[in-house]
DNA sequence: GTACATTGCGTCATAATAACACATTAAGCG
DNA sequence: CGCTTAATGTGTTATTATGACGCAATGTAC
């Protein structure tokens, strides 16, 4: 949530939010980037507004590509939030106090808000994690390991964990989540962190294999400890067309 | 859309609006539930507005038992829609005239809309459907015979079906679109319509008793052409506990 | 009664999944 | 160097799920 929204609040969808959960791999982990708010001790997700002559999807873009210095990056809406109660009166004193912000634009952030979540998938070492005030922080942290979130976000947190837990079943992932060249038990790790599940080694590479969407190299990492895994990297023309087209058809 | 809001716009959170594809079945026809606009020669999906004291899926509820005069129903958010140029000035003209909404009145129609789809399964003999004001007209119409739809409604419909057919894989569905007794061939032709395929009889038996969510009467229909097919009823305790947890685990 | 459409219940071949065995590779270390 | 260790690569097997059918039973129409 920016300050400066206070000055030209009429260019903006009133009463309406972005909020994403922008998920990224590294070390065995998922992680999410969230923002350390100043105006108190908590976190939030990075969000923004919605400008009245823009898309929501493209508004949701500029809130991703602002915060990680990428673009092109998988993003998917997953759900609205409009909770009446989703928004707290001692929240927004804290914030206005903070701001400073003058009594003429008070309406503007003292009006109920519905906020639209989506969550991005981004490589974790190409994102440059971006803040958009010098009061605030912004970081990497494990989805194990949230601190306490401002509002609802942690209910909107949850809840697109819990789409791409489904929606794992019914795409490919791993494209927007790891480097170009990766290994076996890399893509099985991803899978089993976002799961919370471990998975046979034997019987996940036959089922990924089997859908059809990766190139094994030549290649071999190196530099590793014990045995040298294969390196792979994701057939992306195959890969669009499962993305489109989906994988279990169930009936 | 109704007009009484003109009067007391402020009550209402702007810009927001509520639509929902309420899906019946009869006649092994999968329907909608369709509103002819008496403002235009088109027909829109149920909607509505979010009243500033309401949660969003409470508006949406309203609007639902509003219009089928039944409760308890099935409904799920489905996707948020914010394209700019879904809002239509053409559109707006058109209803302004024809409610002679007061010039002061005019800015609550003529803002931006951003609208949170809905999805309902109902059963359809249960539900009557209601007309808000005597100039529109209310029906129930076949999926694949919908005309012309206001603004981008044929795209919310488009998506709603498509939800559902991704969903009929997740959680078991039945329950809420046929009354309480029904036999294997409604059943199955709900399935069929729905995913606009042809299953095997046989395989679709063996498949859907494994869930376990059924439970097979001694009682057989009567008055039917040929052989009286069995009555089943959902075991409503072992469908909820489907519901909740979900069908196929994938991974 | 017979013809016919539809239902109930079954079989069989094939594919997908879960559980597990064993050889291979490279690093660390005496 | 040879041994240990901890990973990886490549299988096998039993079980289950799925897809494609066969056939007898039932109730209406004639």
């Amino acid at each position: 949530m920016s300050k400066g929204i206070a000055e030209n609040s009429e260019n903006y969808q009133p009463g309406l939010s972005i909020d994403c959960v922008i998920f990224g791999f590294h070390d065995n982990q998922l992680k999410v980037l969230l923002i350390k708010t100043p105006y108190e001790d908590k976190w939030s997700l990075p969000g923004g507004f919605v400008p009245l002559d823009q898309d929501i999807d493209t508004a949701a873009v500029t809130v991703l590509n602002d915060r990680t210095g990428i673009e092109g990056i998988f993003l998917r809406q997953f759900a609205t939030f409009g909770r009446v109660k989703r928004n707290d009166k001692h929240f927004e004193e804290v914030v206005l106090e903070h701001f400073k912000i003058p009594e003429k634009a008070r309406k503007w952030f003292t009006q109920r808000f519905v906020t639209i979540g989506y969550y991005a998938l981004v490589d974790f070492l190409k994102a440059i994690p971006q803040k958009e005030t010098s009061g605030e922080s912004i970081e990497w942290i494990d989805h194990k390991e949230v601190p306490e979130l401002i509002l609802d976000h942690k209910e909107i947190l949850d809840k697109a964990l819990q789409t791409l837990r489904i929606e794992l079943n019914l795409m490919p992932i791993g494209y927007n989540l790891l480097p170009e060249k990766f290994t076996m038990p890399e893509l099985q790790k991803l899978y089993e962190t976002i799961l919370d599940k471990k998975l046979d080694r034997r019987n996940f590479l036959r089922k990924i294999n089997n859908i059809g969407i990766l190139n094994k190299l030549e290649e071999k990492k190196s530099n590793v400890a014990h045995k040298a895994p294969n390196l792979y990297v994701f057939d992306k023309e195959k890969y669009d067309e499962v993305l489109k087209n989906g994988l279990n058809q169930g009936w």
